[in-house]
This record gives C-alpha cells, structure tokens and sequence, in this order.
DNA sequence: TGGCAGTGTGTGACTTTGTCACATACTATG
DNA sequence: CATAGTATGTGACAAAGTCACACACTGCCA
C-alpha cells in the first residue's frame, strides 16, 4: 500500500500506463504495492535466481551485465525512471531463471510487485500488458544493439562514442574509472587506458585519477563514426 | 482461411496455446489465417522495415541476423516448427523498425497473422498473450546468449562447440563451408579455416570442400569448454 | 574436350584486441 | 606520515580481424 501522495503523482507521472488505465486498476495497484529504497551498489539479482518480484523504477538507476568465465563485464542496458526490469518480468512470466546481474548505481526508489499480481495484471489489464510488451521490445532491441557492437565495430570507435554520449554536454567531464569503461563496452581495463592515452596525446581529452575531461567533441565524433 | 486438415492437425500439434485456447478462439484462428510457403535462401525481413504480419513457423527454419559495417554477419537465433519471429510481434506490439535480417534456411510453411489480429488477441485471448510473452522471453535470453558468447569466449572454442552442436550425432558429417559457419559465429573466414586447419592437424575433424566430418567428439568437446 | 566463371579454401603480412605480470602513483585514514 | 586500497602505466606476447592475393574444385558451355 503506497500512501505518501507526492511518491502516488510521481508514480502516475513516470508510468504512462497508469495514465491509460482505469481508475479501478490505478486504485488496485497503489494499494498492492510498496515502495522501497535501496543504496546505491547493492547487487539486486544474481545470474540464475528465480524472481519473486518485479521493481519499477521511480528514481535512479540500475545495471544489468553479464560476467564472463575470465571475469571481464559487459553491460546489457540500464533502468532509469519509468522502466522496469524487464528480465525479471520475462523471467516471472516464462519461468525461467534470471539469466544475468543487476546492480544498483543511484540509489533507487522502486515500487515492488509480487509475481502473482505481474501475472494477474498481465492477464486484466490491457495498459499493463501494453507497457510490459513495450519495455520487453526495447530490451530485446538493446541487446540487439550490444550484439551488433561487440561483434563488429572497433574498440576505439566504440570508446569515442561511448565518451560523448556519457558526459554532460554542459561540464564535459566525467568522474569515471577505466575500468568502469571497460566494464560497460566489455573489454579489458588495459585497453581502454591505451586507446584513452592516444586520445590524450590526440588532444581530444585530458585525464586526470577518476575522471576524464573531453576537450575536442567534434574530432571524437568523427573518430567514433569514421 | 486454413482448409486442409492435416496442416490443421499439424498446426495444433506445433503451436501448444491452440490446445490451451477454448474452442472458440481456435475456430477463429483457423478461420482467419492463411498458410504460406517460401523457399529456401529468401529474404523475409529487411532491417529498417516496418513489419506488417508475424508468421509462425510451421515447417522449415530462418535465420535471424545482424550485418556489421564491414559486412561480417552474425547470427541472433534461428526459428523453427512451432516458433515465431517474434522480433516481429516486438515491432509489432512496439511499433518499432525490424532491427535485423531474416532469411529462410529450409523451405517454410508458415502461418500468416495480420498486425491487427496480433494486437486484438493478445489483448484477449490469454493462451496467445502467453505464447508471445514466453517466445520474446526465449529470444532474450538467446540473444543475452550470444553477447556473452561474442564479448568473451574465444573462437576456437566456440566453433569447436558449433561444431557438435551443428552435426547429426549419425553420420558426424556435416555440409557447411566456412563462410557460412563464420557467419553463423560472427567472425571471419580466414579465422574459421585456420582453426579448422588447427583441428584437423590436430585429428579431430577431416576437411572437404563444402564439408566437415568429425573424426573426435570426446576431444572437441574437451576444446569447446577448457 | 578444353576453357572459363563462380565458388570455396589457403596463406602471409600486418593491425587490433586481449592477457599477464608487473611497476608506479594517487588517496584516504588511522 | 605510513600504509592499505584503488587507479593507472607498460612491455611482451597470444589471439583475432583485415587485406591482398593464390590456388583448387565444380559445373557448364563453346
């Protein structure tokens, strides 16, 4: 049961499909759930649990990676406000068990649903099952995307646009470590320090511990589609 | 409109939510789908297209693909009797782009279903919403599968594994060249057939053109997991 | 029957990426 | 200000991808 009226609005706000439904499921909903709150770099699932509930995401984010056998990361996706992690669901409803990690990077505020009710609304409620499909199609679309990444495209370029589409275009620097890089584009700390020291010399960036400051966003655009 | 009984049996053999289904919906299904049949090596799916009927598979198998920029190829999953390509029902149920190549392998005989048909029982017929959820489901985590494959195993061990895999355990002869296993794999033919050199010195399979038969399971399977 | 095009495979040189074993440097904390 | 923990640098080597060819096999047609 979700009381606190500012977390009801926020909810209604970030999750379309409350908007879309009646107002019988919207009351059904705010009463069957509750809200947590979870620091940040709290692991939420590991690989090959079963799923007991489903978390949507109200504020910050979460990270879902695969580890492989010599111990390097690679990031599927992450959930932000408004998304959901879909895998659990797709684990909840296929009854499979939760074929990757997650961990939280803000500290989140979600709200919880048992399995029975993912199930019973899927079955019921149209808004429901629509926004379930939707961020199923999106992930299904993300990984997609990471496929086409690692199969085919260079290092080099990948960590070029992975600089510009990770910084704020206001500062253009980012508190970040190497191998925090290297754990999103799945690759090896080692590398990512090469390729940012050429980037150095190259003038595109500076580095400093923690955290990198681009310095020309135009050559790095180019060298991350050329 | 379907006519013929024995597809009809057939159907209902395959695709286990028609047994789920109350008679009704199956009377409806029959009656507003037809049966296609495609050939070998056609093109079904373009990347970028907007998808306007989800077919579900019957007879045959296609395979669902990614091409790099420098037009390597990857292999996503592959479809067979009694799936679908539910990357179209995502697009479908998502309204989003097919972001990838299918094409058919085996000649198929498949089930055609409008995008308003998909959308209408999905929303009311829960034997189908479940038969959706739990194939997207499924192709998530192949697709999961194959990121961790690519970003982390090496390619000597992963075409060892395709290699039992892809074969009858009869006759252990396999037609296949090596274009087409790279491609499967994501990788490049000169790297499929050095390795396969690699095996074939070392015993474990014999090389002809257009063929490979496996001379030592017990050691590739050794291959494909140390 | 020989030539020829299309397809499939082999190979060497080179670049990029991943691995390993370290060295070094910075940071917080007692 | 010593020290443990974290972050980064580096060189040597192995694995994988790229490029530019050479060569071999198959089917077909003149």
């Amino acid at each position: 049961m979700i009381t606190d009226p500012a977390v009801i609005d926020e909810l209604i706000r970030q999750f379309h499909f409350l908007q879309c439904a009646d107002a019988d499921f919207v009351r059904q909903f705010i009463g069957g759930t509750k809200v947590i709150h979870l620091p940040a770099d709290q692991p939420i699932c590991q690989q090959g649990m079963q799923c007991s509930h489903l978390a949507l995401v109200i504020e910050g984010t979460a990270r879902i990676y695969k580890i492989g056998e010599n111990g390097r990361e690679i990031t599927l996706y992450r959930i932000g406000p408004g998304e959901s992690c879909i895998l659990t669901a797709s684990c909840i409803l296929s009854q499979k068990p939760f074929p990757a990690f997650a961990v939280s990077e803000q500290p989140i505020q979600a709200v919880i649903i048992s399995t029975s009710d993912v199930v019973r609304w899927s079955n019921n409620e149209q808004a429901w099952r629509d926004y379930l499909f939707r961020l199923i199609s999106e992930r299904l679309s993300d990984v997609i995307s990471v496929v086409e990444e690692v199969a085919f495209r260079r290092v080099d370029r990948r960590l070029a646009g992975y600089l510009l589409r990770n910084s704020d275009n206001g500062s253009s620097r980012m508190q970040v470590t190497h191998q925090s890089i290297a754990s999103d584009l799945g690759t090896s700390r080692e590398v990512v320090s090469r390729i940012l020291k050429d980037f150095e010399q190259q003038g595109l960036i500076s580095i400093t511990r923690g955290a990198i400051t681009l310095e020309d966003r135009d050559h790095l655009n180019i060298k991350s589609t050329e």
